[in-house]
DNA sequence: GATGAATGAGCATTCATTCAT
DNA sequence: GATGAATGAATGCTCATTCAT
């Protein structure tokens, strides 16, 4: 007896210009309110309200509040591996030598690169992986987009096996990638007491330590 | 009128037997809870039902949901703290040699030790990570025992400094203790694809060549 | 200031073909999700979708759902009325004979007109029921119709005031008429499990047996 | 992975007699105000206001509006059922006779009892009516109090039927329940302009033609 | 005329918390 | 102390209607 009409009413995809920019609106709106007091202390209405458009507004164009979240953690994450694929990817890369110290700089360089990378608004990003924790969905997307980093890693790896200790490369992958960032994220959003650089200081040595063969 | 009265109701302290069963059942139900449907998405008359007691129970020896998770995060980390030393105080710590072989043996069990020591439900896990990320309070009970666990990590250090390659054992503490936590919060409670043993033997590889020196 | 403009914003009434085609075009939607979902689960913008045209053609031709509603009432009453009544002045009428065998089968190819006159979507029609109980507008509409055949019914018994056994000629045109119709809803929208036959055979007795003199 | 606690919040069954008044001033004020402007017009805050009660009670005891509503509707079938059935089960059925004049003063009766039970508020009695037609759920309480009727009317039919004209006695319940039912709302619900006792005398004639041999 | 984005009042529902029993 | 009914502010979400393009 179901008949087609149980459709959920479906979020809009905007195609017109002041569409595209209303939903931009909401979305800025929702960024800044989920970084000053987090995706739960946030509600709909509050979000509607700083994007400046009506309730009903919100909801032509997102189905919910996680939707919003959805939508940028998935440009956030996306456009996060694109700059850490890429600080993998130095073009110094193409003059690795044989020895043990253009190596460790190559390090320093991806490290440095990293870590500049992570420029997100600290508060922001721990909601962030927070949800990632939290939400099924969520992990989801974050995991979709760690595999391609691994990959990145992986692919590396391998390019530069005669250099490199590593045998396991898909284990190291995932270890390097989870490793380089849990150091950075510990000092870009946890605030650690102590100078940056000493934490990546060691970071570098034990990654080249890892890594490298000594020569 | 209000004059001291102000004041905010104050959370029982049970001292008799029946009073500390009850709040026993209560973070008991609430534990549960968290685990399988999230500290969000849980509330109070949800835990009082499961724990078996009246609405108005609950609030007689908690304020609010938080203090519970407060409690139950406090107890876990206290614990885990424990666990987590007693893991770096492995009795063969007083046979340390000076030889590698020795110092790898070491280091793999105490790995070993923290891996068996992450028992917890993984669910419930997530929770107090993702809480700890999103509540100061909680960020903060979190910090504390980090502490801890990081003057253990840099008293070894300074302990055995002849054998070991780390100058700045500070912050390499820091880093050994987040690199760990990690990787093992990676495999128990992220559900690696690959074999624990596999990310574990890149882990201790890495720490070896980090920490050791070469005989 | 407001002055002249409180006027209230007046439907259009399409003169020209387009407009008779997207007014169409909305009534056929509206009565197809009334019937589907029913008219209280039905809204504005739903009806727009599904006649093809914008919300805002919804409103240049209807105030609101319920004139669409009334317009479709309003025809299928009228509709109705005309059916019933030719049901009632079948030819045969003519060849009326003093015996009640000739007025049985009368009676009969009447029920059987009126029968087969309800041909209307079940759901459609249990929503129009309903209306007609909950909206005076909507009864008013009902009750100018039913007037109309019970007049109909009337003229009927005062032509063949002879051969009937009934006095009161008003009282019975209402009585046969809500009889009549009650007997075939249930058939025809409540879904009877009883074989439509052996209803409509007690109801031809019943009428036969009111009305007509034994001969 | 979907736990237990997906449970739907689940409306309270008092017990106490505290919650048991609560309970019925909620179903009180619903019913007044389903009969003042109607059950769709009607909504939860108001239902609750009229009562006296918080919102949040109304939602203790029920899960919507639609649920009071079933409880009532419920109640008054139940109550109706009873009352019809009584009237059928008049006790001059035990001084049936085989004459006619016999019977027709029996049917008076029974007509006029039916006439008697229908003394609820009629715009209340259009909501039900109207309900009955609109939704499966408040149908199907109609059609099994229906058939309780009908039995009954089946089993008199059964017990004289030396006395009666009615073959398909099945048949023949449906239709003097439907009948009946449906001519003591018209008067009842609908309001008609003509006196009461026309219709009913109508009534009754064809109901005695239709059933009682003639001595 | 037609369009469909925007509006915002309105309604359903939840849940932390209190308090009379 | 324990109970659980009662509270009502808070929030999610819908939809009739308007209006700039």
């Amino acid at each position: 007896m179901k008949t087609i009409s149980e459709q959920k009413h479906q979020a809009r995809t905007p195609v017109q210009k002041r569409g595209m920019e209303t939903k931009k609106k909401i979305i800025e709106a929702a960024e800044a309110l989920f970084a000053e007091k987090g995706y739960h202390k946030t509600n709909a209405l509050e979000i509607a309200a700083r994007a400046g458009v009506a309730t009903g507004s919100f909801y032509s164009y997102f189905n919910n509040k996680k939707e919003v979240l959805i939508e940028i953690i998935r440009n956030f994450y996306a456009a996060a591996t694109e700059k850490v694929i890429n600080s993998y990817n130095l073009e110094e890369r193409d003059n690795i030598t044989d020895n043990y110290r253009e190596g460790k700089k190559l390090i320093h360089h991806m490290i440095k690169a990293l870590y500049e990378a992570h420029t997100i608004n600290p508060s922001l990003h721990r909601e962030f992986i927070a949800m990632v924790l939290l939400d099924k969905e969520i992990e989801a997307i974050s995991r979709e987009e760690d595999k391609k980093v691994i990959a990145a890693i992986t692919s590396i790896f391998n390019a530069f096996s005669e250099h490199s200790r590593v045998k396991d490369t898909e284990a190291a992958a995932i270890l390097l990638h989870r490793v380089s960032e849990e150091i950075i994220h510990y000092i870009r959003i946890m605030g650690s007491d102590m100078e940056d650089n000493r934490l990546l200081a060691e970071l570098e040595d034990m990654i080249c330590r890892y890594i490298l063969v000594e020569g």
